[in-house]
DNA sequence: ACCTGAACACCGTTCAAGT
DNA sequence: ACCTGAACACCGTTCAAGT
Protein backbone atom coordinates (compact mmCIF):
# COMPACT_ATOMS: atom_id res chain seq x y z
CA UNK A 1 0.00 0.00 0.00
CA UNK A 2 2.52 2.40 1.33
CA UNK A 3 5.69 3.53 -1.10
CA UNK A 4 7.56 6.17 -2.25
CA UNK A 5 5.47 7.96 -4.78
CA UNK A 6 2.54 7.81 -2.47
CA UNK A 7 4.55 9.57 0.61
CA UNK A 8 6.23 12.01 -2.21
CA UNK A 9 2.28 12.97 -3.59
CA UNK A 10 1.32 12.85 0.08
CA UNK A 11 3.80 15.42 1.61
CA UNK A 12 3.13 17.68 -1.35
CA UNK A 13 -0.66 17.51 -0.29
CA UNK A 14 -0.13 18.72 2.62
CA UNK A 15 2.20 21.36 1.56
CA UNK A 16 -0.62 22.56 -0.90
CA UNK A 17 -3.28 22.30 2.12
CA UNK A 18 -1.82 23.81 4.86
CA UNK A 19 1.44 25.28 3.97
CA UNK A 20 5.13 24.32 4.31
CA UNK A 21 5.17 24.78 8.19
CA UNK A 22 2.87 22.00 8.62
CA UNK A 23 5.12 19.94 6.81
CA UNK A 24 6.45 16.92 9.06
CA UNK A 25 6.78 13.25 9.12
CA UNK A 26 3.95 13.22 11.33
CA UNK A 27 1.41 15.23 9.14
CA UNK A 28 2.21 12.95 5.97
CA UNK A 29 1.62 10.02 8.03
CA UNK A 30 -1.66 11.05 9.25
CA UNK A 31 -2.64 12.02 5.86
CA UNK A 32 -1.86 8.77 4.84
CA UNK A 33 -3.80 6.88 8.12
CA UNK A 34 -0.30 5.44 9.03
CA UNK A 35 1.71 5.70 11.82
CA UNK A 36 5.15 7.87 11.20
CA UNK A 37 7.36 5.73 11.77
CA UNK A 38 6.26 3.37 9.08
CA UNK A 39 7.26 6.16 6.65
CA UNK A 40 11.01 5.14 7.20
CA UNK A 41 10.47 1.33 5.48
CA UNK A 42 10.11 3.84 2.26
CA UNK A 43 12.65 6.70 2.63
CA UNK A 44 15.64 7.08 4.56
CA UNK A 45 15.16 10.10 6.29
CA UNK A 46 12.97 13.75 6.26
CA UNK A 47 15.99 15.39 4.28
CA UNK A 48 16.06 12.36 1.78
CA UNK A 49 11.94 13.71 1.38
CA UNK A 50 12.32 16.93 0.73
CA UNK A 51 14.81 16.02 -1.83
CA UNK A 52 11.95 13.64 -3.48
CA UNK A 53 9.31 16.52 -3.46
CA UNK A 54 12.22 19.35 -4.79
CA UNK A 55 12.49 16.84 -7.52
CA UNK A 56 9.35 15.89 -8.02
CA UNK A 57 7.81 19.23 -8.32
CA UNK A 58 10.59 20.60 -10.65
CA UNK A 59 10.11 17.09 -12.83
CA UNK A 60 6.39 18.77 -13.91
CA UNK A 61 8.39 21.08 -15.82
CA UNK A 62 7.85 20.99 -19.64
CA UNK A 63 10.73 21.76 -21.45
CA UNK A 64 9.77 24.08 -24.32
CA UNK A 65 11.08 23.04 -27.69
CA UNK A 66 13.88 25.22 -29.44
CA UNK A 67 12.75 27.77 -31.95
CA UNK A 68 16.30 28.53 -32.87
CA UNK A 69 15.99 31.99 -31.48
CA UNK A 70 18.06 32.34 -28.55
CA UNK A 71 16.03 35.41 -26.87
CA UNK A 72 12.72 33.29 -27.48
CA UNK A 73 14.07 30.01 -26.10
CA UNK A 74 16.01 31.69 -23.35
CA UNK A 75 12.25 33.55 -22.00
CA UNK A 76 10.39 30.05 -22.51
CA UNK A 77 12.71 27.57 -20.66
CA UNK A 78 12.75 30.41 -17.40
CA UNK A 79 9.44 30.81 -18.21
CA UNK A 80 8.75 26.63 -17.73
CA UNK A 81 10.89 26.55 -14.44
CA UNK A 82 8.94 29.27 -13.33
CA UNK A 83 5.69 27.64 -14.11
CA UNK A 84 6.57 23.94 -12.48
CA UNK A 85 8.06 25.47 -9.51
CA UNK A 86 4.82 27.54 -8.88
CA UNK A 87 2.45 24.85 -9.92
CA UNK A 88 2.09 23.66 -6.06
CA UNK A 89 1.68 25.78 -3.22
CA UNK A 90 4.04 29.04 -2.93
CA UNK A 91 5.66 27.91 -0.27
CA UNK A 92 6.45 24.39 -2.24
CA UNK A 93 9.03 26.86 -4.38
CA UNK A 94 11.29 27.55 -1.30
CA UNK A 95 11.97 23.94 -0.84
CA UNK A 96 12.95 23.44 -4.20
CA UNK A 97 15.24 26.26 -3.66
CA UNK A 98 16.83 25.30 -0.85
CA UNK A 99 17.54 22.01 -2.07
CA UNK A 100 21.25 21.88 -3.79
CA UNK A 101 20.89 21.83 -7.48
CA UNK A 102 23.00 18.72 -8.21
CA UNK A 103 19.60 17.11 -8.13
CA UNK A 104 18.77 14.94 -11.76
CA UNK A 105 15.54 16.89 -12.01
CA UNK A 106 18.14 20.78 -12.27
CA UNK A 107 19.46 18.63 -15.46
CA UNK A 108 16.37 18.96 -17.69
CA UNK A 109 16.30 23.19 -17.48
CA UNK A 110 20.20 23.22 -17.43
CA UNK A 111 20.92 20.48 -20.58
CA UNK A 112 17.67 23.12 -22.51
CA UNK A 113 19.62 26.26 -21.52
CA UNK A 114 23.26 25.07 -22.46
CA UNK A 115 21.61 23.90 -25.79
CA UNK A 116 20.27 27.15 -26.37
CA UNK A 117 23.50 29.03 -25.81
CA UNK A 118 25.47 26.62 -27.89
CA UNK A 119 23.45 26.73 -30.94
CA UNK A 120 23.99 30.36 -30.77
CA UNK A 121 27.66 29.98 -30.52
CA UNK A 122 28.58 30.60 -26.94
CA UNK A 123 31.35 28.85 -25.83
CA UNK A 124 31.29 26.08 -22.79
CA UNK A 125 32.85 27.88 -20.35
CA UNK A 126 30.93 31.14 -21.02
CA UNK A 127 27.91 29.00 -21.85
CA UNK A 128 28.24 27.88 -17.95
CA UNK A 129 28.59 31.49 -16.65
CA UNK A 130 25.68 32.59 -18.28
CA UNK A 131 23.39 29.52 -17.27
CA UNK A 132 24.52 30.26 -13.84
CA UNK A 133 23.95 34.05 -13.92
CA UNK A 134 20.70 33.21 -15.27
CA UNK A 135 19.78 30.19 -12.28
CA UNK A 136 20.79 32.46 -9.49
CA UNK A 137 18.15 35.73 -11.02
CA UNK A 138 15.27 33.39 -11.30
CA UNK A 139 16.10 31.49 -7.99
CA UNK A 140 16.12 35.18 -6.70
CA UNK A 141 12.63 36.10 -8.13
CA UNK A 142 11.67 33.02 -7.06
CA UNK A 143 12.10 32.95 -3.46
CA UNK A 144 10.84 36.49 -3.25
CA UNK A 145 7.57 35.82 -4.84
CA UNK A 146 7.02 32.75 -2.14
CA UNK A 147 8.28 35.42 0.59
CA UNK A 148 6.26 38.13 -0.47
CA UNK A 149 2.64 38.63 0.51
CA UNK A 150 0.83 38.73 -2.95
CA UNK A 151 1.88 42.70 -3.22
CA UNK A 152 2.67 45.69 -0.99
CA UNK A 153 -0.12 47.49 -2.26
CA UNK A 154 -0.69 50.54 -0.24
CA UNK A 155 -1.81 52.96 -2.44
CA UNK A 156 -4.46 54.45 -0.09
CA UNK A 157 -2.66 58.13 -0.34
CA UNK A 158 -3.63 58.93 3.41
CA UNK A 159 -1.62 56.27 4.35
CA UNK A 160 1.14 56.66 1.31
CA UNK A 161 1.85 60.12 1.83
CA UNK A 162 2.67 59.86 5.98
CA UNK A 163 5.27 57.29 5.00
CA UNK A 164 6.76 59.34 2.35
CA UNK A 165 7.29 61.93 4.30
CA UNK A 166 8.78 59.90 7.16
CA UNK A 167 11.22 58.08 4.94
CA UNK A 168 12.75 61.37 4.01
CA UNK A 169 13.15 62.00 6.97
CA UNK A 170 15.27 59.11 7.82
CA UNK A 171 17.37 60.39 4.75
CA UNK A 172 16.10 57.48 2.76
CA UNK A 173 15.27 60.33 -0.27
CA UNK A 174 15.67 58.22 -2.77
CA UNK A 175 13.57 55.55 -1.60
CA UNK A 176 10.78 58.21 -0.71
CA UNK A 177 10.92 59.10 -4.41
CA UNK A 178 10.04 56.00 -5.78
CA UNK A 179 7.60 54.55 -3.25
CA UNK A 180 4.40 55.04 -5.41
CA UNK A 181 6.64 52.12 -7.34
CA UNK A 182 7.81 49.97 -4.37
CA UNK A 183 4.31 49.41 -3.22
CA UNK A 184 3.06 47.51 -6.13
CA UNK A 185 4.77 44.83 -7.56
CA UNK A 186 3.84 42.14 -10.18
CA UNK A 187 5.82 39.47 -9.94
CA UNK A 188 5.96 38.36 -13.46
CA UNK A 189 6.37 41.79 -14.92
CA UNK A 190 9.77 41.80 -12.56
CA UNK A 191 10.37 38.64 -13.90
CA UNK A 192 10.24 39.37 -17.62
CA UNK A 193 11.91 42.29 -17.19
CA UNK A 194 15.43 40.65 -15.52
CA UNK A 195 14.91 37.69 -17.52
CA UNK A 196 14.76 40.33 -21.20
CA UNK A 197 17.90 41.70 -19.31
CA UNK A 198 20.09 39.16 -19.27
CA UNK A 199 18.80 37.70 -22.32
CA UNK A 200 19.74 40.75 -24.61
CA UNK A 201 22.63 40.56 -22.92
CA UNK A 202 23.83 37.15 -23.87
CA UNK A 203 22.67 37.60 -27.36
CA UNK A 204 24.55 41.00 -27.75
CA UNK A 205 27.45 39.27 -26.28
CA UNK A 206 27.67 36.34 -28.65
CA UNK A 207 27.22 38.88 -31.78
CA UNK A 208 30.19 40.68 -30.36
CA UNK A 209 32.20 37.71 -30.30
CA UNK A 210 30.85 36.32 -33.68
CA UNK A 211 31.87 39.87 -35.30
CA UNK A 212 35.42 39.60 -33.97
CA UNK A 213 36.36 35.86 -34.81
CA UNK B 1 21.25 41.07 32.34
CA UNK B 2 19.15 39.83 29.36
CA UNK B 3 18.22 41.80 26.92
CA UNK B 4 17.29 41.19 23.22
CA UNK B 5 20.26 42.78 22.05
CA UNK B 6 22.44 40.09 24.32
CA UNK B 7 19.56 37.30 23.16
CA UNK B 8 20.26 38.03 19.26
CA UNK B 9 23.96 38.00 19.29
CA UNK B 10 23.88 34.68 21.06
CA UNK B 11 21.45 33.66 18.42
CA UNK B 12 24.14 34.20 15.88
CA UNK B 13 26.57 32.91 18.29
CA UNK B 14 24.60 29.63 17.71
CA UNK B 15 24.46 29.51 14.31
CA UNK B 16 28.26 30.28 13.87
CA UNK B 17 29.39 27.96 16.02
CA UNK B 18 26.64 25.02 15.27
CA UNK B 19 25.25 25.68 11.99
CA UNK B 20 21.84 27.40 11.44
CA UNK B 21 19.84 23.85 12.13
CA UNK B 22 20.93 24.29 15.52
CA UNK B 23 19.44 27.52 16.61
CA UNK B 24 16.78 26.76 18.56
CA UNK B 25 15.02 28.90 21.53
CA UNK B 26 16.72 26.26 23.59
CA UNK B 27 20.18 26.36 22.63
CA UNK B 28 20.42 30.44 22.59
CA UNK B 29 18.94 30.22 26.04
CA UNK B 30 21.44 27.22 26.69
CA UNK B 31 24.51 29.74 25.89
CA UNK B 32 23.11 32.27 27.79
CA UNK B 33 23.21 30.02 30.87
CA UNK B 34 18.90 30.73 31.32
CA UNK B 35 15.64 28.91 30.60
CA UNK B 36 14.29 29.17 27.17
CA UNK B 37 11.02 30.54 28.76
CA UNK B 38 13.03 33.62 29.63
CA UNK B 39 13.85 34.96 26.29
CA UNK B 40 9.85 35.63 25.81
CA UNK B 41 10.33 38.81 28.25
CA UNK B 42 12.43 40.20 25.40
CA UNK B 43 11.04 39.02 22.14
CA UNK B 44 8.02 38.29 21.25
CA UNK B 45 8.57 34.66 19.36
CA UNK B 46 10.77 32.52 17.63
CA UNK B 47 9.98 34.47 13.98
CA UNK B 48 10.64 37.92 15.63
CA UNK B 49 14.05 36.40 17.05
CA UNK B 50 14.51 35.45 13.31
CA UNK B 51 13.97 38.90 11.58
CA UNK B 52 16.26 40.97 14.50
CA UNK B 53 19.21 37.82 13.85
CA UNK B 54 18.20 39.46 9.85
CA UNK B 55 18.04 42.42 10.51
CA UNK B 56 21.67 42.56 12.62
CA UNK B 57 22.96 40.75 10.08
CA UNK B 58 22.01 43.06 7.59
CA UNK B 59 23.24 45.99 9.40
CA UNK B 60 26.55 45.26 9.21
CA UNK B 61 26.58 46.59 5.27
CA UNK B 62 29.26 49.04 4.86
CA UNK B 63 27.30 51.04 2.48
CA UNK B 64 30.47 52.33 0.38
CA UNK B 65 30.83 55.91 -1.14
CA UNK B 66 29.47 56.97 -4.23
CA UNK B 67 31.85 57.52 -7.14
CA UNK B 68 29.58 58.48 -9.54
CA UNK B 69 30.38 56.12 -12.27
CA UNK B 70 27.11 53.82 -12.07
CA UNK B 71 28.35 50.71 -13.28
CA UNK B 72 31.26 50.90 -10.26
CA UNK B 73 29.11 52.07 -7.84
CA UNK B 74 26.35 48.78 -8.79
CA UNK B 75 29.28 46.60 -8.31
CA UNK B 76 30.60 48.33 -4.93
CA UNK B 77 27.30 47.88 -3.73
CA UNK B 78 26.33 44.67 -4.00
CA UNK B 79 30.20 43.43 -2.70
CA UNK B 80 29.08 45.18 0.31
CA UNK B 81 25.86 43.62 0.32
CA UNK B 82 27.34 40.06 -0.16
CA UNK B 83 29.88 40.80 2.02
CA UNK B 84 27.56 41.62 5.11
CA UNK B 85 25.21 39.12 4.28
CA UNK B 86 28.23 36.19 4.05
CA UNK B 87 29.98 37.83 7.23
CA UNK B 88 28.80 34.80 9.67
CA UNK B 89 28.39 31.25 9.35
CA UNK B 90 27.48 30.66 5.70
CA UNK B 91 24.25 29.18 6.37
CA UNK B 92 22.87 32.64 8.22
CA UNK B 93 22.48 34.17 5.25
CA UNK B 94 19.71 31.83 4.00
CA UNK B 95 17.75 33.27 7.78
CA UNK B 96 17.90 36.57 5.79
CA UNK B 97 17.24 35.91 2.47
CA UNK B 98 14.07 34.56 3.95
CA UNK B 99 12.68 37.20 5.76
CA UNK B 100 10.82 39.46 3.68
CA UNK B 101 12.51 42.10 2.44
CA UNK B 102 10.37 45.00 3.79
CA UNK B 103 12.29 45.33 6.86
CA UNK B 104 14.28 48.41 7.80
CA UNK B 105 17.80 46.92 7.10
CA UNK B 106 16.77 46.66 3.58
CA UNK B 107 16.27 50.07 3.43
CA UNK B 108 20.49 50.87 3.42
CA UNK B 109 21.34 49.59 0.12
CA UNK B 110 17.82 49.95 -1.45
CA UNK B 111 18.47 53.76 -1.18
CA UNK B 112 21.85 53.75 -2.07
CA UNK B 113 21.67 51.56 -5.29
CA UNK B 114 18.46 54.18 -6.05
CA UNK B 115 20.56 56.74 -5.97
CA UNK B 116 23.18 55.53 -8.05
CA UNK B 117 20.59 54.42 -10.91
CA UNK B 118 18.67 57.90 -10.63
CA UNK B 119 21.73 60.29 -10.60
CA UNK B 120 22.71 58.41 -14.01
CA UNK B 121 19.35 59.17 -15.08
CA UNK B 122 16.91 56.57 -14.18
CA UNK B 123 13.37 57.28 -14.11
CA UNK B 124 11.64 55.91 -10.53
CA UNK B 125 9.43 53.49 -11.90
CA UNK B 126 12.28 52.17 -14.33
CA UNK B 127 15.08 52.50 -11.47
CA UNK B 128 12.72 50.29 -9.24
CA UNK B 129 12.69 47.55 -11.77
CA UNK B 130 16.34 47.71 -12.15
CA UNK B 131 16.88 47.41 -8.71
CA UNK B 132 14.47 44.57 -7.77
CA UNK B 133 16.53 42.70 -11.18
CA UNK B 134 19.76 43.13 -9.10
CA UNK B 135 18.38 42.38 -6.20
CA UNK B 136 16.75 38.99 -7.50
CA UNK B 137 20.50 38.38 -8.86
CA UNK B 138 22.10 39.06 -5.99
CA UNK B 139 19.92 36.41 -3.51
CA UNK B 140 19.65 33.57 -5.87
CA UNK B 141 23.31 33.82 -5.76
CA UNK B 142 23.64 33.91 -2.56
CA UNK B 143 21.51 31.08 -2.01
CA UNK B 144 23.19 29.10 -3.90
CA UNK B 145 26.49 29.69 -2.23
CA UNK B 146 24.76 29.13 1.39
CA UNK B 147 23.71 25.25 0.04
CA UNK B 148 26.47 24.61 -2.23
CA UNK B 149 29.01 22.87 -0.56
CA UNK B 150 32.34 24.63 -0.77
CA UNK B 151 33.01 23.66 -4.71
CA UNK B 152 31.67 20.65 -6.96
CA UNK B 153 34.95 19.97 -8.03
CA UNK B 154 35.62 16.23 -9.43
CA UNK B 155 38.72 16.69 -11.15
CA UNK B 156 40.11 13.13 -10.84
CA UNK B 157 39.93 12.42 -14.56
CA UNK B 158 39.06 8.25 -13.91
CA UNK B 159 35.76 9.69 -12.51
CA UNK B 160 35.04 12.80 -14.39
CA UNK B 161 35.20 10.37 -18.23
CA UNK B 162 32.51 8.23 -17.25
CA UNK B 163 30.06 10.75 -15.65
CA UNK B 164 30.37 12.60 -18.81
CA UNK B 165 29.72 9.50 -20.39
CA UNK B 166 27.07 9.02 -18.05
CA UNK B 167 25.49 12.26 -18.84
CA UNK B 168 25.85 11.82 -22.95
CA UNK B 169 23.84 8.49 -22.50
CA UNK B 170 20.90 10.05 -20.77
CA UNK B 171 20.63 12.53 -23.26
CA UNK B 172 22.27 15.35 -21.96
CA UNK B 173 24.90 15.86 -24.51
CA UNK B 174 25.46 19.84 -24.02
CA UNK B 175 25.42 18.73 -19.98
CA UNK B 176 28.01 16.51 -20.60
CA UNK B 177 30.03 18.97 -22.96
CA UNK B 178 30.66 21.48 -20.40
CA UNK B 179 31.16 18.88 -17.24
CA UNK B 180 34.68 19.95 -16.88
CA UNK B 181 33.30 23.63 -16.00
CA UNK B 182 29.96 22.66 -13.96
CA UNK B 183 32.85 20.79 -12.18
CA UNK B 184 34.03 23.81 -10.60
CA UNK B 185 32.36 26.75 -9.12
CA UNK B 186 33.94 30.13 -7.97
CA UNK B 187 31.02 31.97 -6.26
CA UNK B 188 32.90 35.71 -6.40
CA UNK B 189 33.61 34.98 -10.04
CA UNK B 190 30.16 34.04 -10.87
CA UNK B 191 28.99 37.43 -8.36
CA UNK B 192 30.81 39.41 -10.52
CA UNK B 193 29.85 38.00 -14.18
CA UNK B 194 26.43 38.37 -13.02
CA UNK B 195 26.77 42.13 -11.38
CA UNK B 196 28.97 43.06 -14.56
CA UNK B 197 26.32 42.16 -16.95
CA UNK B 198 23.86 43.34 -14.98
CA UNK B 199 25.22 46.88 -14.75
CA UNK B 200 26.61 46.87 -17.88
CA UNK B 201 23.06 46.61 -19.32
CA UNK B 202 21.47 50.06 -17.50
CA UNK B 203 24.74 51.51 -18.25
CA UNK B 204 23.62 51.24 -21.94
CA UNK B 205 19.90 51.42 -21.17
CA UNK B 206 20.11 54.85 -19.55
CA UNK B 207 22.89 56.04 -22.33
CA UNK B 208 19.72 54.95 -24.67
CA UNK B 209 17.76 56.91 -23.45
CA UNK B 210 19.18 59.62 -23.02
CA UNK B 211 20.27 59.70 -26.68
CA UNK B 212 16.72 59.93 -27.37
CA UNK B 213 15.77 62.65 -25.38
C1' DA C 1 8.63 -7.43 3.95
C1' DC C 2 6.21 -4.27 6.26
C1' DC C 3 4.09 -2.09 10.35
C1' DT C 4 3.94 -0.39 15.27
C1' DG C 5 4.67 0.24 20.79
C1' DA C 6 7.78 1.90 23.73
C1' DA C 7 11.16 5.10 24.22
C1' DC C 8 14.46 9.10 23.64
C1' DA C 9 16.03 13.55 22.94
C1' DC C 10 14.38 17.25 21.12
C1' DC C 11 10.96 21.58 19.74
C1' DG C 12 7.84 26.43 20.75
C1' DT C 13 4.71 28.34 23.87
C1' DT C 14 1.32 29.52 27.86
C1' DC C 15 0.33 30.52 32.40
C1' DA C 16 0.38 30.62 37.07
C1' DA C 17 3.48 31.04 40.75
C1' DG C 18 7.55 32.79 42.66
C1' DT C 19 11.48 36.67 43.57
C1' DA D 1 9.95 43.64 36.23
C1' DC D 2 11.90 39.56 35.41
C1' DC D 3 12.51 34.53 35.92
C1' DT D 4 10.96 29.55 36.25
C1' DG D 5 8.10 24.88 37.27
C1' DA D 6 4.60 22.47 35.48
C1' DA D 7 2.38 21.44 31.49
C1' DC D 8 0.92 20.90 26.54
C1' DA D 9 1.13 19.78 21.90
C1' DC D 10 4.33 19.05 18.93
C1' DC D 11 9.05 17.17 16.38
C1' DG D 12 12.62 13.12 14.03
C1' DT D 13 14.40 8.73 14.88
C1' DT D 14 15.88 3.91 16.75
C1' DC D 15 14.98 -0.63 17.85
C1' DA D 16 12.90 -4.55 19.30
C1' DA D 17 8.69 -6.95 18.84
C1' DG D 18 4.86 -8.21 16.24
C1' DT D 19 2.17 -9.75 11.60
Amino acid sequence: MLSRPVIVQAAIDVIDAQGAAALSLRSVARRLGVDAKSLYNHIENKEALLDAIAQQVLSRMVVPAATGDLRTDLIAIAHAFRAAALSSHREAVTLVLSRPAELLAHLTPLEATLAALMAAGAKPDWAVHAVRATLAFISGSLLREASTGLTLGADDPAIAGPREAALADLGLTHVALVAPYLSRLDHLREFDFGIGILADAFVRELAQAAAKA
